[in-house]
RNA sequence: GCUGGCGUAGCUCAGCAGGUAGAGCAGCUGAUUUGUAAUCAGCAGGUCGCGGGUUCGAUUCCUGUCGCCAGCUCCA
């Protein structure tokens, strides 16, 4: 007489075993028809599983992020079974769920056609709409490799001699199609709703290259059309804000064959970068940073004792000359860790914010290179915060303060964060790790924010936080970090002389808001679709004449504006109004300023948005206080 | 790094079951002097990513290599 609780307290008693799915219908048939499977005290199930003692009890539905990935799940089986229906020489392998879909991979004699593909989702729209129950089944290990062997399936056989002894071997069954897995599944292939195979990629079997080729299908799934319609719209939005594709549009870098991951930045995308820099530069300013320079490049001795060289040598740029071993810094920790280290400090000096505009080059591995947003050179806004323990809190505070400021001035309000913790490569003992993991956590707790715990991503040195912000298509992307490390000044030799007259280490916080500024760029330029606000606009105004006879009157009018700080050009080709509008339109020029024989008489400038909104005529210093005013509060 | 796809004019792309290439836009020249998203005409432009092979002949086929794109893995 099983008694099961709900998640919100109430308690249901049965006289008998119930499934999940009758205690979903004794609570209501709506939530019988939405039931996809059932967690039991922290476990997963089908629906038709039956609960035998008392228990605690929450119905899945398409509510629960659980819910998508059984969907996606589902989805993937039902992509094998109209496979096999389809190809029956094909064999099944495994299919997972991914971010966003799932993928199925299959061993098959010829490459799969985009007929194929077609005609694979025609089947699966059938099959869903078959409403075809599926029933899940426990077999013996051997029985089990009987069956698939006979079917000819060679890698589910494979798979399950595999299994560790005394694994429940479940297969679920549709119509006449039977696979091997966990589970758990959708009820019935009903519930797939909204679904699309995406691509088609070769895939080794278990991941080997020794093993044979398969050809993985992905597909992408969703609790409903507008959902799955949403989501293919936000990737051709994706595509259309592609910034490689606006970069190149918009004139603003260019990546070649013989830099890969290297960018150069043509003078618009540079005026750009170094807007954003400045910027920064301001905070740097503020909050009483001392900005440096250090050196590209430096000895190997000192990667060797900051731990580099011995986790990342492979993927460092290095250099030999002279007979001593180099390498192009990947970081700039350690060369801040010589800068502290130049005089003697006192517990007076602290805490010392030394900030560098670092560039730093990494040898990414080239499949991962991905214009400005993975690039192998990079600048980071870096900086290192040397302090005593008693200051922890204080400077990660002020720091977790200038992040939200500095992401809201740019436009993105919606910061996620998340705690990292220690790592299973990393240097320094475990009561270091106690203690600054303890102390980076509290700094979060005492700030009463939100954050996601994720154990084992720190970095090798120390426990971090890290900033998420959403762009406007709603895509996350990790920026801002606060390192805590106890451990590299110590190797490095760093130390202050304390109160008490004792010699110290000092600890240091690492720490990028933005990143790398590459990346940050890229990603401002995704997120406004290359429309970027006025204070950032490489190009603030254009101004174009009608005819050949306001050419000096134009000229003038730039000289006045360019005195006045705004980024201005002009186009004086001879060529009709509405084709030098348009092209400037398309460079996204904030503000386009027209003049003719009637705004040089009067004085004036014809004042035009980027949007296509006419502001009418306005005298030129009128245009620049507004421009300047909309400058400064970071709009327009 | 792994898997698949791709690499043709400044850009976007077509073409070639092997006979050394074509369009639109951009560029140049000329005409036009124009009022808020494309004026007209003419001209010019390419060792078809790079190396090797097969062939009478390769941009096309094979192979190697570099780069790019997608996915995976990784990201101090």
């Amino acid at each position: 007489m099983p008694v099961i609780t709900l998640p919100d307290g109430s308690r249901r008693e049965f006289d008998q075993p119930v499934t999940v799915h009758e205690v979903a219908s004794a609570i209501g048939p709506g939530l019988a028809k939405a039931a996809l499977a059932g967690r039991i005290d922290g476990r997963l199930v089908d629906t038709s599983h039956r609960i035998e003692s008392d228990a605690g009890l929450a119905i899945i539905t398409d509510k629960d992020e659980a819910g998508l990935e059984i969907i996606r799940h589902s989805t993937a089986h039902l992509l094998a079974m109209a496979v096999k229906q389809l190809f029956p020489s094909a064999q099944v392998t495994i299919g997972p769920t991914i971010e966003n879909g799932f993928y199925y991979d299959f061993s098959f004699q010829r490459p799969f056609t985009p007929e194929d593909f077609e005609a694979i989702e025609a089947r699966m729209e059938e099959i869903a709409k078959a409403d075809l129950p599926v029933s899940r089944e426990v077999w013996e290990r051997d029985v089990a490799i009987d069956f698939f062997k006979g079917q000819g399936e060679a890698y589910k056989a494979e798979i399950i001699g595999d299994l560790p002894q005394g694994e429940t071997i479940s297969v679920y069954r549709q119509g006449d199609f039977i696979d091997l897995c966990r589970g758990p599944h959708a009820p019935s292939t009903g519930k797939l709703l909204a679904f699309k195979l995406m691509k088609v990629a070769g895939a080794y079997w278990r991941g080997k290259s020794e093993n044979e080729m398969l050809q993985r299908i992905y597909g992408t799934a969703w609790r409903n059309k507008k959902e799955l319609t949403a989501y293919l719209t936000r990737l051709e939005e994706a595509e259309k804000r592609d910034h490689r594709k606006l970069g190149k549009q918009l004139d603003l870098f260019h990546f070649q064959d013989e830099a890969p991951g290297m960018v150069f930045w043509h003078h618009k995308g540079y005026s750009l970068y170094r807007a954003v820099e400045n910027y920064m530069r301001g905070k740097l300013v503020e909050y009483g940073y001392e900005e440096v320079h250090t050196p590209q490049v430096l000895d190997r001795t000192l990667w060797e004792k900051s731990g580099h060289w011995e986790k990342f040598a492979d993927d460092m740029f290095t250099t030999h000359v002279e007979n001593r071993d180099y390498a192009i810094k990947p970081m700039n920790c350690p060369g801040h860790i010589q800068l502290f280290n130049q005089g003697l400090k006192s517990y007076r000096d602290l805490p010392q914010r030394i900030a560098e505009f670092g560039v730093v080059h990494r040898n990414e591995p080239s499949g991962t290179l991905h214009g400005l947003m993975r690039a192998r050179r990079f600048v980071q806004d870096d900086a290192h915060v040397f302090c005593t323990e008693n200051q922890i809190e204080d400077e990660v505070g002020i720091l977790i303060d200038i992040v939200f400021e500095v992401y809201k001035d740019f436009g993105f309000d919606a910061i996620a964060l998340a705690f990292s913790t220690r790592p299973e490569k990393r240097v320094g003992e475990d009561a270091l790790w106690d203690k600054a993991e303890a102390a980076l956590e509290a700094c979060l707790q005492h700030k009463g924010l939100e954050y996601k715990l994720q154990p084992g991503e720190g970095a090798f040195y120390g426990p971090k936080i890290e900033f998420t912000l959403h762009d406007s298509i709603g895509r996350a992307w990790q920026c801002g970090t606060i390192q805590l490390d106890f451990s590299m000044p110590g190797r490095l030799g760093a130390h202050y002389i304390a109160e008490d007259n004792s010699k110290q280490i000092p600890v240091m916080i690492h720490r990028a808001i933005l990143g790398s500024l590459e990346r940050f760029i890229g990603i401002l330029i995704e997120h406004y679709a290359g429309d970027l606000p006025l204070w950032l606009a490489p190009v603030q105004a254009m101004v174009m004449n009608i005819t050949d006879r306001q050419a000096s009157y134009a000229k003038e009018l730039i000289n006045v504006l360019r005195r006045q700080g705004v980024r201005v050009e002009m186009d004086l080709r001879n060529e009709k109004i509405g084709y030098k509008i348009r092209e400037h339109t398309l460079a996204k020029v904030p503000y386009l300023l027209v003049v003719g024989d009637r705004e040089m008489e009067g004085g004036l400038v014809s004042v035009r948005t980027r949007h296509g909104k006419d502001l009418g005529d306005m005298l030129p210093e009128a245009f620049i206080e507004d421009l300047r005013h909309k400058v400064e509060a970071r709009v327009g």
